[in-house]
DNA sequence: CATGAATGAGTTTTCATTCAT
DNA sequence: CATGAATGAAAACTCATTCAT
């Protein structure tokens, strides 16, 4: 992403490399206890520096919690790029699932699903959050249309457009679904819910 | 509801009042704000009383929360034991969707998507909201499987257990990640999004 | 104290009665907690009434407190009007601490050892303890001295102003010096005290 | 004290200079006002800082308390090793009487006769206050076991461990009861009473 | 006489944010 | 650039006291 062609300064580096101490920091305090929970303090401390230096970087906790919603709408993006079938698509968000209950208390730079619904609920109060989300939204939207595109064409199908919509909006759903399914009962069969949805998808797409 | 049979003593029914003015105050205080954010201040100026009044009728913030949980689990049991089939599911869902546009800053006894988001995010980190949660999860499984299996009975088809369970996957998926979208992209065109389920509910159903 | 010609009517009487059961309560909650920890609330449910109730009796929390102090001032001073020599006295206290530890939680209507304590702290920031206290004390005074008296006269021995006055302090400051101990190692072995404390008396009187 | 030996940071300074402060301030309120009722606003105010700075340096009221207590343990302990005599143990003790009325509000980090008071009587309520307590009382039976001691020796005297320990809890009780009834009144002929215990003194060591 | 619902001021404690060093 | 001491506003919760019933 950044070419060779825009020489960052060292203290650009710096910034960079602190910005990022700072947003990893966040990640792991804001799904632990949530965004208002998290106290700066906290997050000053998982980031191994003092709390006024947080504010040399990020002017507010609000600007925290907009960086690390605009970083997981890139990562989301930057994911479902490599996507070209819905069954992929299944196993992109079960493995994340599946890797989440391994590893718990570590968090994702790129796509984590309780900050995931975090940033959801942030966004009914924030009118930030909610432009930065409905953004995300319209690209996630373009991406998973050309998965069912892209899906369809593996397979030797044509769809009209209204079809590729439609199928989008369930692929969509059945997907944020799933991951709402799995935070409300954690102890759910993750290989059958992963099994349904395969057979969803394959339904649909016939 | 008060039938004859129940003695309510005078100051039994003035608790219940109360305790329903403060629930209706803190639903909405909740879903304007979150769990978190909203003061008990706040919800005792929307319930019109001293905030030590509230120390009356609930031990603690957490326990108004938990009475809000277990008020939604209620709600949304029974508003499933009416549904005799997925077009009748998404009909409910969507027009809860629409009416909550309508009237903003309402919110619904039995059932606000707002509140429920609030609360799923909210068992990440208390257990007791967790576990009522789960019991909630187990009661609308039982729930949304019998709207399956009526809906299959209706149309003539027979499902063994198998497909009623994973079609019952897919149809809960579908109708909390319809909520969640629509959260995320309050523009989302309402009927366009009520075609689409449909449409899958029939394929599903085939 | 409350001769026949006094004819108490009956709302007296349960005035009495209840003004009673409240110190009685009172008593107890603020050798528990003290008086500034012991609320209104603990006190009217130990004595089985309302709140509001209590104010029937006593104007304010403070009126209690003065009440309880006045109360146990008067029970001071019967208890010493008994008391016919040193040892007497000595018995009397030491009696006291072991029938205290034996039965915890129950205090006594006319001398409590933890409420004596506490009345002394209280005798500090209210002027109104104070005073109470301060005249408990002039009453003290008298009685010990008058054991004092009796003491001699009845070992023969003849003891001027001074002598009376000198050998008053001392066994004041002695029993009161006790107390005080036994509260700050509830581990003493109160044989032991009650030994030492004799052997002192009887050095003095010799 | 600081020696060239101990090398404490500036910040150590800092922290101890404010952590005194603070203590002062305590003393002074706690003396005034009962551990109780004296609340960290009014600490605040007297030691000239915001509520909110007490919390770096105190996690609780307790912990200030609980510091507060240790302090006059170690004041109690260091103000007893130098005394040689019963006589000059009376003159240490009257000395303070005299002193605290002169100049009332001020308060004594080594040792406060109401502070005394007030600490034995919360050693009733708080477990923590009641160790430190007991632990200080084991200290000071020593320190005035070895003044008997010393007094004996100095006086030509031989006595056996049991007189000792009996002169000791003699003049244990002798002294606590000497500060008690001084708070309890005011009035007390601070000469008088410092003439019977010189008195007392003399005869139990006879 | 008795209740207990209601209030409002007060308590301890936390935290985002600033600023002197 | 970095620190962390300091602040002030707010939070949850308690409690003495009043008053309509």
């Amino acid at each position: 992403m950044n070419l060779a062609a825009s020489p960052l300064s060292k203290a650009e580096q710096r910034a960079h490399v602190q910005r990022t101490r700072i947003l990893d920091a966040a990640r792991t305090c804001f799904a632990e206890r949530g965004f208002h929970a998290a106290s700066i303090g906290a997050i000053a401390e998982a980031a191994g520096m003092s709390q006024g230096l947080i504010y040399r970087y990020f002017t507010n906790k609000a600007a925290i919690v907009h960086a690390i919603v605009d970083e997981q709408r890139q990562g989301r993006h930057e994911a479902l790029a490599g996507i070209a079938s819905c069954h992929a698509l299944v196993d992109l968000v079960m493995g994340k699932l599946e890797r989440w209950r391994a590893r718990s208390g570590t968090f994702d730079r790129e796509f984590d699903p309780i900050l995931f619904l975090e940033i959801t609920t942030e966004a009914t109060r924030d009118a930030d959050v909610a432009a930065v989300l409905y953004d995300s939204e319209q690209s996630v939207w373009c991406d998973l249309s050309d998965v069912i595109r892209r899906d369809a064409l593996a397979s030797g199908k044509a769809l009209d457009e209204a079809q590729v919509q439609q199928r989008t909006v369930a692929l969509r759903c059945l997907v944020d679904g799933a991951i709402l399914n799995w935070i409300r009962d954690p102890s759910m069969d993750l290989q059958q819910l992963r099994r349904s949805l395969i057979a969803v998808c394959d339904t649909l797409l016939t």
